[in-house]
DNA sequence: AAATGATTTGCAATATTGTTGCAATATTTT
DNA sequence: AAAATATTGCAACAATATTGCAAATCATTT
């Protein structure tokens, strides 16, 4: 827990009981992790509007990112140090696995640049690769969120 | 509305006045269109439910293709001839301009490919790109739709 | 360690968004 | 035009998201 304790005072954020048992789901989840796995994971009893304000102040600070999807939720996932409040780091590649449903983030593959059109500005680019991640290929048991 | 025509009879698709009405709605927006953009539109009188099933319907025949999202709602654009049902061909970049919201479908930027880690089999690639659009950094008035 | 002030939490109420079954209607086929 | 098929809209329901506010927790100062 002291990992925790650090990162949270680190932001500037009050170290509550909530936002400490959040941030160790995302430590024991090693994977990007929606509203609903938090909300319904069996063993924490947050209440749902605390789990929603928690997730956007985590955002804000820089603790975790958001990865967009095809499903009407929003996944998050721990960014690394370097992501500092307001400003993500988290060019990397996401990868969305189609069998176990789990989300990785393949923090040593870079977002590629991409030539765009005259006039278009880009801020902020985010790669989504969907298909079968390396536990499925080669199956053993996987561990929370099993969605 | 010829052209509506077509693209529902060579996708199978019975020919309805609702269906020829949203894929009307795509033509107009010359943009990505969410869910709600398409509900709440002024001069149509669709049903919710009809407006849900008409898109499912679109993205399993190969009309429209989905873009995802980091705000809880998945963004539909029209695919270009190419796409055919159950097998999409929209591995272009997706803009999402942060000022005026509107979403373009980059089509002559492609997604370029990555190297995963061992052991990671890609089955299809999403790219999004936010910043300013072309539209937004010389202004001049916006079609359909303003969110 | 206790008191104070600031922040966070949980509850309640409400709003928005998404899903399902089924009867009525519209479309396609014969 | 009639029969068969597919689609639509309604109603009910389920799930997800937001807001205000009082109670509880946390940080700071003494």
């Amino acid at each position: 827990m002291l990992q925790q304790f650090e990162i949270l005072k680190k932001a500037g954020l009050s170290v509550t009981e909530s936002r400490k048992t959040i941030l160790d789901l995302f430590f024991a989840a090693q994977g990007a992790l929606a509203h609903a796995d938090i909300e319904k994971h069996s063993s924490i009893n947050i209440d749902r509007v605390t789990v929603y304000r928690t997730l956007q102040t985590f955002v804000e600070s820089g603790i975790i990112h958001q990865i967009p999807t095809t499903d009407n939720t929003i996944l998050y996932a721990l960014c690394k140090d370097s992501c500092e409040a307001g400003h993500h780091h988290d060019e990397h590649v996401h990868f969305i696995c189609t069998t176990c449903n789990k989300t990785n983030c393949l923090d040593d593959v870079m977002v590629p640049t991409v030539k765009l059109p005259n006039g278009f500005l880009p801020i902020q680019t985010a790669m989504i690769v969907k298909g079968t991640c390396i536990d499925c290929k080669s199956p053993h048991p996987q561990p929370f969120p099993q969605r």
